[in-house]
DNA sequence: AAAGGATACGAAAACGGTTTCGTGTTAATA
DNA sequence: TATTAACACGAAACCGTTTTCGTATCCTTT
């Protein structure tokens, strides 16, 4: 026996009134009666009316929805920023819609143009490195333009105008090495992306800056980069076959934990031999051997920070040609020491 | 110069013609003149004209979106089953939906609520622990009644009829045992949840059927059973201390990895002196050291055959009242070794 | 008794589309 | 020339709400 959910309507004709009258019974309106306000709501407890949400979402046009454009959905950073999203969103009545560009700039373009026709109210994204590598924003501009506020988080760009979450990539790179400097190493290498990615950039430039403020010499020859998947015997054996470095700062967790297993390999002591710090303090972290200290960025809060800012935009008014209206939020890295150092 | 979205309306009076005729001329329907269709069509290229999904929900009780709730997402299985999901979903027009139930029953009712009221046209669920636990599905058992199609996908339940996907967890948990024995392993372990899980037990069911075929007696002393959070001092390291065994089964990665290094520090070596086979082939099998043998459950495509039958039954018309409607699809588990076995 | 004010409700517009049906104009046919 | 069919378009209902405004009824008041 299927029971399909029950309308205004229906309850306005069982009870033979009009459908303004349920509507403001519903809502404990002191415009009907006492008599026939209780009538209207037993009834509707009676059949488990909701209201449709869809409806609600027309009429008000706000649908209470947020829309979440991610380059990658398996992945331990981006789940964490999700994470704080869904939770803080939820505690304010909204739901969030995933989509994933998949790095790929066509996917974003589809996504967001999808979205941006009433589904949602707002955005929150990462770029996706296509968009990063083309440097075309118009899909971005366009929804701003369009009056739909936008949270750009971790992978930003500043040619548009918007409320930006980050992490102080530069400074904590920069920390990273200090540490790696004050326990006595002396040739630093870097291993970062191949892709161009606005967070290895600042993440090179913290490593570039703390190596001078030290007083090291910048050595292009130390610096790795890498595709997102490789083969070890390919990239990094020859590297290390034919550099000497006694310490290894990642922009990521994955080529810091696959360096640790080559250094063993080569039968590398760690952290005696060379150390290790890499960032994205995830799962692997923890749980690699040994464990790998980490820069850690503390996804959930970046992703609850952004969520504060779209939903406040969303539900207040603001100025939006008026570049004074954007922020640009801060979260502070941290360093979490491990075996690895 | 905001530019807000352009509707119908706005186009009809724009081009003194009636909001149906723009309706009619934007869908090509040849009831209305070349002249007036190209003019039309021009006009909404010229403002680029989309159409309010919302609109167009409400018109046709469709809304083109998926509902997926899971227990939690910062889970490298939940993601990759969802990575699936919204792909397939993605290909057929649908968006998604996520709400993170965090092993919670409550949260789980009210999301389920929530979206069941229009924002969604079905459910891919894998159940809360707290939900299994409490034995109480009425909130899945109202979503059917309604008509709203349901998919359960690995944490499932025989309580509710619905459309299921799961892995045939028994025989690859016996698969694994097999392996171990055949690898000359006599004393075999198993590392399982304390809460109850779906999954759990019928991989523990798989443990001891595969022991009995091997005539191997089933030792209760060599169960482990864990909280998701533990120190390893308390609960692992007392378990080592005072049994003897020579291989590990556990139910999920964490679990056997944490053995792992529990069993380097007490000097073992693996898998010389003892082997671990882990359930969910995630990202800590292939970087752990050594790497760890996995049961891969193929999480993304389960995902696309749970989005394909719910989509499916969406898009089709099907006896809900009918028990035939339904179907279980079982997603064959396959064992990856590596350097743990 | 007439006027005024509550009280309690309904009609209708609005949100932005789709779709059915009706109709005026023109052109083709008997 | 009268009839009819095709053509091109508009009116209106509908999806399920909310909300404004109008009004019938009754009760007070002078």
């Amino acid at each position: 026996m299927i029971q399909k959910k029950i309308t205004l309507k229906h309850i306005a004709r069982e009870l033979g009134v009009s459908i303004s009258t349920v509507s403001k019974a519903l809502k404990n309106s002191n415009e009907i009666s006492r008599d026939t306000r209780e009538k209207i709501q037993a009834f509707a407890r009676l059949y488990n009316y909701k209201p449709n949400n869809i409806a609600i979402s027309l009429k008000n046009k706000r649908t209470r929805n947020i829309g979440v454009i991610i380059p990658d959905i398996v992945h331990h950073f981006f789940t964490t920023v999700f994470r704080g999203i869904e939770k803080y969103a939820n505690q304010r009545g909204y739901n969030v819609i995933v989509c994933v560009s998949d790095e790929s700039f066509d996917k974003e373009v589809i996504n967001m143009e999808m979205l941006a026709n009433g589904s949602i109210d707002g955005f929150i994204m990462a770029l996706s490195a296509e968009t990063q590598d083309k440097n075309d924003f118009n899909h971005l501009k366009q929804v701003t333009e369009q009056g739909i506020p936008l949270v750009l988080f971790d992978r930003v760009t500043e040619q548009v105008v918007c409320d930006k979450v980050v992490i102080n990539d530069e400074e904590a790179a920069m920390q990273a090495v200090d540490l790696l400097v004050n326990s006595g190493k002396e040739r630093i290498a870097l291993f970062t992306t191949e892709t161009y990615l606005n967070v290895s950039e600042k993440r090179e430039r913290g490593y570039r800056r703390a190596l001078e403020q030290n007083g090291i010499p910048y050595d292009e020859d130390l610096v790795l980069r890498l595709p997102f998947q490789f083969e070890e015997e390919d990239l990094s054996r020859p590297f290390f076959e034919t550099r000497r470095f006694d310490a290894v700062l990642s922009v990521n967790e994955v080529f810091a934990i696959r360096g640790m297993r080559l250094a063993g390999k080569l039968g590398l002591r760690i952290p005696q031999d060379i150390s290790f710090i890499g960032f994205t303090d995830g799962i692997l972290s923890k749980y690699s051997m040994p464990t790998l200290s980490s820069v850690a960025q503390h996804g959930e809060q970046m992703g609850e920070v952004a969520a504060r800012m779209l939903i406040d935009k969303v539900e207040n008014e603001y100025d939006e040609t008026d570049p004074g209206s954007y922020r640009t939020e801060v979260i502070r890295a941290s360093l979490v020491q491990r075996e690895s150092t």
